[in-house]
DNA sequence: ACGCTCTTGTGCACCGGTTCACATGGCACT
DNA sequence: AGTGCCATGTGAACCGGTGCACAAGAGCGT
């Protein structure tokens, strides 16, 4: 995947993790709690102790043996290693539904990454006012890009729009990307793509649950 | 993970790519194409021919040699494995920015989970009517899947909300839900939930972002 | 009928990730 | 200071998944 090697590299399975531990550590903090174990933890955030202390071993993250990890510690820990607790302003291609939901989803500004800009290739939609940004024409997104410093783009365009959608973004200079159409879309090499799509998920939970019902048994449960 | 068994069972990463096999093969039967080589499907779908290959001989889709794979067929066998093309209809959870957003998306009615029922606990929305459906109250819910024979649920409340919108769906009867409140909840082992984590993901892109940003050299490129 | 070409189907080696189990070592209490 | 307890940190086995590379076999042209 990334080989880029030069300084420590953290397990991708990791990284994924680390959002979750993090939203945990934030609870703890809330509460008052200053020292928590690996089991903890991992109850807080659904997964195996061990996998937490390895984890935490790639950050490292020291905990003290006998005791725990430190909650204030892990936290700034965490948040520099994803992404330095900088703000990264993010560009939201298409404003359609699901855009309009986004761009007000308070969880990404909670997360360091403020919606600064919306552009959209339906003259309709563009000039209106979405979550108090103006929605500007797609063509102008180098220039939205710029103003805005954005270095994150999400791309929540119908699927036959996502591919030039991707392009023009990489064009204006992104090099992460969210993408919410049901497409699959190239990208250079550099350039760091992740899909999130929403009627896959479903299809998922149906293979499992036409598997279960399609089951004349049930007599399994096994725990 | 899952332990039935009973059937043939299908590994977990190639039933999550039967979605994206699916949506390539609807593509070429739109255009009129009616056989398909396991290399050009995996271009379609962004994955390894190999893989395809592999994947498709789980379900038994058996292509000629030489020739390839029959759009028709394999289409038909992929629908059957997720969820035998039965509609599965859907009832969402909390009826904010994302639940809106999910009830008008096309998407999955097209994949066969038409939103069926729409339950809020803020009286303020219950009784609006949004996307052609009127919201009602979440202590009802039993009774909306009962009317609706939704099998599916989705949540989409906030955080503090989301176990207990996921204990009432178990408790109606639900087995099947997608979870899109950025916590970790606790489902008995019958029931199959996916998380959907929209602001995890654009950490997990923050974390490579300020990996190859914090990288002072950049002389890599690879390929 | 024969052989060539093309694509399927799969055995096998490799790789990343997970989990167990245990040694290591700090802290508290006496 | 000594002793016991407890949680960390990690070596190593295990497991699922991926992708190469090749044999098997269908169709087509001669």
């Amino acid at each position: 995947m990334s080989e880029v090697g030069t300084i420590e590299s953290i397990p991708d399975a990791t990284v994924a993790r680390l959002p979750v531990y993090l939203r945990g550590l934030l609870e703890l903090a809330d509460t008052g709690v200053e020292m928590v174990s690996s089991v903890s933890l991992a109850e807080l955030a659904g997964v195996n102790a061990a996998n937490v202390r390895k984890d935490l071993s790639y950050l490292h993250a020291h905990g003290t043996r006998g005791v725990g990890y430190e909650v204030g510690h892990l936290l700034a820990e965490i948040r520099v290693v994803l992404g330095g607790s900088r703000s990264s302003p993010v560009v939201i291609v298409g404003v359609g539904n699901l855009g309009r939901a986004l761009s007000r989803y308070d969880g990404f500004l909670a997360g360091g990454f403020p919606i600064a800009g919306l552009v959209d290739a339906d003259p309709m939609v563009v000039g209106r006012k979405v979550a108090g940004t103006v929605v500007r024409p797609v063509g102008e997104l180098a220039d939205v890009v710029a103003q805005t410093e954005a270095t994150v783009g999400i791309v929540a365009t119908p699927a036959n729009a996502a591919q030039e959608a991707v392009d023009r973004l990489v064009q204006a200079g992104i090099r992460s990307i969210l993408n919410f159409a049901p497409a699959v879309v190239a990208v250079p090499n550099f350039v760091d793509i992740r899909q999130v799509d929403l009627a896959t998920e479903l299809q998922i939970l149906g293979y499992h649950q036409h598997r279960r019902t399609g089951d004349s048994d049930t007599s399994l449960v096994s725990g």
